[in-house]
DNA sequence: AACGTACCCTGCCGGC
DNA sequence: TGCCGGCAGGGTACGT
């Protein structure tokens, strides 16, 4: 499920657990997961996120590198089921994960740098900037998906930025005037920041605007909202108002 | 190079 | 009620 603004908020809800704690014990209860390096008695310096990953690092340069995919997600109640369990001296996570699409890797400094050298622009960083779109003539929609351009949007997010845009999903990527782009990179802004101010409750709380809203009245002109698909994901946008 | 499709898994939902 | 197909907010491997 997650996307940028909920590993985000899964990253904080980590690091403020467990930064600066030794690791006491792994337990690993599926055997789809293989970590290759003993992490008992590390300690986690930090844990911090890069687009949809979370990246644990550890003493001895070694990282745990996790993507959380459809439904991966950390408690720190121990849930009914769960893959993987890290427990330190100030309590465990337990990354549970239904579809078991989820990965985590043990890395050392230099392959974590080539696991993640791929990635493209931050969204909320000062620096981001989206001239790599530009590189595509498929839909923008699409575009914003591949990881390479822009990092850490996924499908909701995307829904969500090209309405506040108004931008049509189904433009060609490559023929956004710098305005319209321009535009667009602060609609994915406002909607990871809303996604990211829910905090821990987003789940419960979280409201779109258009995803998964097809047949009801955009919230700006009343239009009947439309569902199509690009690249085999829904799409949800406003005839009228996105152009 | 760039794009489309199949696939990895499980749970849930609507329709019959 | 019970079963079944379709669908899901991720990414990758592979074919054209």
């Amino acid at each position: 499920m997650p996307e940028l603004a909920e590993v985000e908020i899964q990253s904080r809800m980590l690091s403020r657990r467990l930064r600066g704690t030794r690791i006491r014990a792994i337990e690993v209860r599926d055997p789809k997961i293989q970590l290759r390096d003993r992490l008992i008695g590390r300690t986690i310096r930090r844990i911090w996120r890069r687009a949809k990953f979370i990246i644990f690092d550890l003493t001895g340069d070694r990282h745990l590198l996790v993507h959380l995919r459809m439904t991966g997600w950390f408690e720190f109640v121990q849930p009914a089921r769960y893959r993987l369990a890290i427990v330190t001296a100030k309590g465990a996570a337990y990354f549970a994960d239904s579809r078991r699409f989820g990965t985590v890797a043990v890395l050392r400094g230099d392959e974590l740098r080539r696991a993640l050298a791929h990635l493209g622009p931050e969204p909320l960083a000062r620096s981001c900037d989206l001239t790599r779109l530009a590189r595509t003539r498929r839909p923008i929609k699409v575009a914003l998906l591949d990881q390479r351009l822009i990092a850490g949007v996924g499908n909701i997010y995307a829904n969500e930025a090209l309405w506040r845009a108004r931008l049509d999903p189904r433009r060609p990527a490559n023929r956004l005037q710098a305005k319209e782009r321009q535009r667009l990179q602060h609609g994915i802004r406002a909607a990871l920041r809303k996604g990211i101010a829910y905090g821990p409750q987003i789940f419960e709380v979280q409201t779109f605007t258009v995803y998964d809203r097809a047949l009801q009245p955009c919230r700006r002109c009343g239009t009947r909202i439309r569902r199509v698909v690009l690249a085999q994901r829904s799409t949800f946008f406003c005839p009228r108002c996105q152009r």
